[in-house]
DNA sequence: CCACCTTTGAAGGGC
DNA sequence: GCCCTTCAAAGGTGG
């Protein structure tokens, strides 16, 4: 359920504006009804806004004068890019979002020397394909919107870079050609092969782009990927390259996988980790994940918790057709995720933490006993023999 | 080392 | 259909 506020007179012309797709498409006319009470509700929250926040932020869109234009501008080329998306051929299997105007999974693929300094991060090992480990969503990159964050020219950017051959800013109906893998891929990928999106840096309060620091480029559960539709069984692809969605059962990605630990491996890791398929993102989350560097940035903040405050309160200021962008996104991504994954359910990362608790009070309950067996054995030359019944 | 915090949304199950 | 629970990301913090 979106939670729409703050349209400021956006409703104007906006119904032809927004996406039907079929969740969000219901919550309009809530929206709708609901706009100016959650306007206010908004507002109640912005001016909550922490200090920190308040000091940098005001760029804000809560007045929204100076955004009126931009949104201007912004529905045009919406409206352009919607009646795109109405001359695609609709997918096949419709019947997974019944009314899906879902018109293709538009990917941008770029050779990692769109790196910016040609630098790796230290994620760059990662395949970035859903989620791109710099905040910026490798949807987003690819769909017209004029908002800064989805900016198709970032300044960093020359402008014959963003025009180099083999850039495709619109791969919307080839799916395979996205995940076009590296020739000879082997298990792991190297910076070299890494797959880098677009980094598209944030605008900072400055006024400026700035890059991402290393520690952003994040454990994204996406930021691995291959060719699901022929992948094998155990979630890898024939050429050994995992798929993002699937990270170890255990333990953070980031480690996991892909380092080589020289140092003895313990127990659990040597046991055969059961690669688990992650949750699509959902509209928030993609929001985050691009916002996140430039909420940072402005009030520097490391604190995720805190971080998060604020994105939340910045989500529920977007407008509708701000917010639309994120809910189409992750619209998508469930699509894609449904068609990599037609059996995964949600429920089968159930219990997970519990399970990891479960798992470590086993083993330290084992341990007792093993331990506490280690003491009896050790006596045992003088303990008597126990009845079977007993042990 | 790992749970917790904090946010919203999606999904699944129970009633 | 409603309500509740869990998980998705992120990274600092504390046990």
């Amino acid at each position: 359920m979106p939670q729409l506020n703050s349209g400021g007179g956006d409703d104007l012309g906006a119904n032809d504006e927004m996406i039907a797709f079929k969740d969000e498409g219901e919550q309009d006319e809530k929206i709708q009804e609901n706009a100016f009470t959650e306007r206010d509700l908004a507002d109640l929250k912005s001016s909550l806004v922490n200090e920190s926040e308040i000091s940098q932020n005001s760029h804000q869109p809560v007045g929204r004068s100076g955004q009126q234009e931009e949104q201007r501008v912004y529905e045009e080329k919406h409206r352009e890019h919607l009646e795109h998306l109405d001359d695609v051929p609709k997918p096949q299997d419709a019947g997974m979002y019944k009314t899906s105007t879902f018109s293709g999974y538009p990917f941008l693929m770029l050779p990692d020397h769109f790196h910016p300094n040609g630098q790796m991060s230290p994620s760059a090992n990662k395949v970035a394909v859903v989620q791109q480990p710099h905040g910026m969503h490798p949807l987003t990159s690819l769909l017209p919107y004029s908002n800064e964050h989805f900016n198709p020219n970032p300044p960093h950017l020359t402008p014959d870079m963003s025009q180099k051959p083999g850039v495709h800013r619109h791969q919307p109906h080839d799916l395979p050609s996205f995940y076009s893998l590296p020739s000879g891929g082997v298990g792991q990928i190297t910076p070299s092969m890494g797959w880098q999106g677009q980094p598209v840096y944030p605008l900072s309060s400055c006024g400026f782009r700035q890059p991402y620091s290393s520690s952003l480029t994040s454990n994204s559960s996406y930021s691995r990927f291959s060719h699901s539709l022929i992948m094998g069984p155990s979630g890898m692809h024939p050429t050994g390259i995992p798929h993002p969605a699937i990270v170890p059962s255990s333990g953070r990605q980031e480690h996991d996988q892909f380092d080589i630990k020289p140092h003895t491996e313990s127990k659990r890791e040597r046991e055969p980790k059961k690669p688990v398929i992650k949750k699509p993102l959902n509209a928030f989350m993609l929001y985050m994940k691009e916002m996140r560097a430039k909420v940072i940035a402005e009030c520097t903040l490391k604190e995720s918790a805190a971080i998060n405050q604020i994105l939340g309160r910045r989500w529920h200021a977007l407008t509708r057709e701000e917010q639309a962008k994120y809910y189409e996104l992750a619209r998508k991504e469930r699509q894609l995720h449904m068609q990599l994954y037609p059996s995964w359910s949600a429920r089968d990362n159930y219990g997970k933490k519990k399970r990891r608790k479960r798992d470590k009070q086993q083993d330290s309950t084992l341990g007792e006993k093993r331990s506490a067996f280690a003491i009896f054995k050790e006596d045992s030359t003088s303990a008597p023999i126990l009845p079977m019944e007993v042990l």
